[in-house]
DNA sequence: CCACATTTGTCCGTATGTATC
DNA sequence: AGATACATACGGACAAATGTG
């Protein structure tokens, strides 16, 4: 059996760090190269999580500063 | 004014066309390979778009078989 | 204003794996 | 067996926004 893709798991791990409460609303997420230090995957792999966590409004991507978790109630749906 | 990144404008085209009635729920995408050409873009765009709309339940993708199309009125939002 | 470092953003080409026909 | 098609991941190139000095 296909164990879970790495950006799927990831993306999952971010939103339960945030609906945890360990992530905040408004908490800025390590940086692409911290993060893919700590997953051990390749850049373009932390921007497929950003694109899915985007899609469904868990994080706000802002250029030069950093990437922002929002507040899970207004999610679209749990990924 | 920043141009709109491909793989946004992409996603959005194809939800017009499923909003439309130009693309029915059920109907297959044409493959990835017909899509770059279409698109002239990589693979690599046409699999963001894909895990774009796929986040927000707008398509349904099946390994080997293709990529089709859900019922907008089940999507999460619109893209 | 300018230079620089940092960080995110987009896109590409390729390799390999898996499912279907 | 072979062809087709999607799935995941990598590494790199370059652009754009931000902040600091």
């Amino acid at each position: 059996m296909p164990a879970t893709p790495d950006y799927i798991r990831i993306s999952d791990e971010i939103a339960t760090d945030a609906r945890s409460g360990k992530l905040k609303p408004g908490d800025k997420l390590p940086s692409i190269a911290e993060l893919c230090a700590q997953y051990k995957v390749s850049s373009s792999t932390i921007q497929l999580v950003f694109v899915r966590l985007e899609a469904i409004e868990a994080i706000n991507r802002r250029q030069g500063k950093g990437v922002f978790v929002t507040d899970p109630k207004t999610w679209l749906r749990k990924p």
